[in-house]
DNA sequence: TATTTATTTATAATCTTTACAATTAGTTTA
DNA sequence: TAAACTAATTGTAAAGATTATAAATAAATA
């Protein structure tokens, strides 16, 4: 069944006149497998198997050919690196402030903030993030150390 | 009136066994009058001329200090350096995609979004953040060049 | 096949933040 | 007040993530 999400992203790409290398083909798989948001040096670690010769630099200008097609977002938190989020459909993310680990959330989009944002600011909205933060099941249980 | 809210930072940080330094009080104060989210190095350089010999490490150790004693709060977004803000009632930001400009923004806190949160994902919810993009007002006006 | 263009690679550079050790300043005690 | 103690500052180095650059390689086109 992922079969179908990497075949149609593959035909986005094409139809954005990228090229699909083997890098770019193992990166964008990966992706579309992974569900824990990896960072840039995740996926350079995960791949370099497969790609001894690879450069980080190659996985950053994939993602950034991803993300600029619209196959890929990008999420930025606090903690130093960026992580990837192949899921481009409408969901939030809940955060644990014990291990890191981000799970997604689906909830209605919070349009009633939006509108309000537009009256009180004057902004001309475009969209807005949810990140909601806590201690996951796992580190509930264990008094697990931090990371 | 501003003086209230320094005189009462200031107590909180003496009641917190935190020496006022000249370089902390200046941090402290300049964070109090600002209400566009410095970025550290804006502190640093906005405080320059009064102390030319001023480490950035200093200004870094002295937000540390202010988070950790609950008067600053640290705001991380995708562009590459933190913002602070010295308020810390609740509320939300809106943020210009043009310009960057960091706008307050109040609405009652969303606590149905952490309880369904809390009973979908397990988790043990703290707290959650948002933030609303957009184009602010004087971006709408000119076709104005980003930053 | 020859030519053109996109991509990859390797490496250097940039930028923010933290670490560290020595110096200085503030506080406490005698 | 002077001495002793502790916290904070300074200057610099180091870390870590990301971007820039130029040469090499691979893919596409003619
Ligand atoms: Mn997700
Ligand atoms: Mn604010
Ligand atoms: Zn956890
Ligand atoms: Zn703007």
């Amino acid at each position: 069944m992922s079969e179908k999400r990497l075949n149609q992203a593959i035909e986005t790409l094409k139809e954005s006149g990228v090229r699909i290398t083997p890098q770019r083909h193992a990166v964008l798989e990966y992706l579309l497998n992974s569900m824990v948001h990896p960072t840039a040096d995740e996926i350079y670690k995960a791949l370099e198997g497969k790609f001894p010769n690879m450069s980080v630099a190659t996985v950053y200008n994939n993602l950034k050919v991803l993300r600029e097609v619209g196959l890929v977002r990008e999420l930025t938190y606090g903690d130093s690196s960026s992580r990837f989020d192949c899921n481009t459909s409408d969901h939030y993310h809940t955060i644990c402030n014990n291990c890191g680990k981000i799970v997604d959330f689906h909830y209605p989009p919070l349009n009633e903030v939006e509108a309000l944002a537009e009256q009180v600011t004057g902004f001309d909205v475009s969209h807005h993030r949810l990140e909601v933060y806590g201690t996951c099941p796992d580190c509930q249980k264990v008094g697990t150390k931090k990371h």
